[in-house]
DNA sequence: GCTGAATATAAAAATATAATAATACATGCT
DNA sequence: AGCATGTATTATTATATTTTTATATTCAGC
């Protein structure tokens, strides 16, 4: 990687270096979900989770399709899902984490 | 992942979230380097090294040991290599980033 | 056109991160 | 012991992120 992309990948691992967003990837994981679904699952505001979705966004990490009032947000890179089993072992491997 | 994983999962990848720290990964999955080496291939000074690597061994992603004077900083996690081709496809497939 | 539900934006305060510069520590060599 | 090299720490400033609160927008149904 050149210097121009490893400041962009960094741009993207910081979309997904915070525990909602973490939570809303995790989530959608299984499948389309409104906003309204997603803030209530991951138990936070509803202003919270827009902003945060605005972040997943903007890195195309999340993609999001209007339906009358609501949106829909699905996963726009199912790719990036290999990184919760790698991170799933480190955290026991590495860290310890117990089950 | 439970809500205490998704705290400790977003500082792993806060870690890795950082051109520098990016670098640093990427150099090091060539083989063992020293501090001194780090910075000289990454362009930064000596102190900005010193502050990152701590970083990035907090969370177990690169370890280091030590030989006389010197410092030779190795990969803890070679797991997390997959991350670069995936986030190649992700920089080349989603954010419009050409070869 | 008004209302209510779903979502977005703005502003502000608290906190964290980044980057630099200066200084300290450790070790091998003479 | 003194010096030079490699590395770490501290302090500081600038900047960015996080979170909350309040307000705005959008749209379907009446």
């Amino acid at each position: 990687m050149v210097q121009e992309e490893r400041d962009i990948a960094a741009d993207v691992l910081k979309a997904m270096a915070h525990p909602i967003r973490l939570g809303v990837i995790e989530v959608l994981a299984n499948g389309e979900k409104t906003v309204t679904e997603l803030y209530e699952e991951l138990d936070c505001s509803q202003s919270m989770m827009s902003q945060q979705l605005k972040i997943l966004c903007q890195q195309k990490l999340v993609s999001i399709r209007k339906d009358g009032t609501q949106k829909y947000c699905s996963l726009a890179n199912r790719d990036f899902l290999k990184l919760f089993d790698c991170m799933h072992m480190h955290l026991r491997k590495f860290l310890n984490f117990q089950d």
